[in-house]
DNA sequence: TATAATACTTACTTCAAAGTGTGTATTCCT
DNA sequence: AGGAATACACACTTTGAAGTAAGTATTATA
């Protein structure tokens, strides 16, 4: 039996994945291929964007489209369900956001690499 | 140089310790000895405690005050800053609580405990 | 023939967060 | 004199997420 304090827990198991905000956002804007990621995220392994997108599609966040050619095509999207999560995605970046530009202004030495 | 992708990176780090949500919603309720919170939370250890207080008071999310009794007399409260961090942990925990019911609804053994 | 492209898998390593257990200073109480 | 209570500190171990590096299957193309 799993338990849980808070919702919150729940939250952060889902989205609380090192790189799943990134990768939700980039496929926000249309369902992309894994080496499009890859290209567009170049700091990630190919092993650790694979099981991020795994747990994304099993969690109902990201839907994943077998085109079974060869050479291998597949293609991630966000899910309806995803939608609601791209929501709260958005109130943390922004809480975020405004943290990162405190502490910016008080010498801290960060910086974020979000438009 | 620290840098983000996303503000959301920021907000994990205030926010994504194990128990710091738990911590800053009893908070809420009014300032709290160091023991009461050992009480409320019987399943922190108390080096992690202590560890999670120091963070979220550096992050300038809760507040320390030290009685100089003897023996030891701590309070901690929740700062200004620290309210609108539980502004976003209310909508976490919301989402999350979504989550849970769902996933329950569809014959996972999870359990929520928060009321 | 052999190299490229694609979407993976598998084995192994690293690292930081969390957990465990013990010790400390001081005062009151029995 | 001995024990309880309080808020820690310190040293060590465990755990899991992430990172690294290599390998696989299949087809097209030079």
């Amino acid at each position: 039996m799993k338990q849980y304090n808070l919702g919150i827990e729940a939250t952060l198991e889902i989205l609380g994945g090192k790189w799943k905000a990134l990768i939700v956002c980039l496929l926000m804007s249309g369902k992309k291929r894994t080496s499009e990621l890859e290209r567009l995220i170049p700091d990630i392994s190919q092993k650790v964007l694979i099981q991020q997108l795994r747990e994304l599609e099993r969690d109902g966040i990201v839907g994943r489209i077998n085109y079974h050619q060869m050479p291998p095509k597949v293609e991630y999207y966000v899910t309806e369900y995803g939608i609601t999560a791209n929501k709260i995605i958005d109130i943390m970046c922004s809480w975020g956001r405004e943290n990162i530009r405190l502490r910016k202004s008080q010498g801290e030495d960060i910086e974020l690499l979000e438009k």
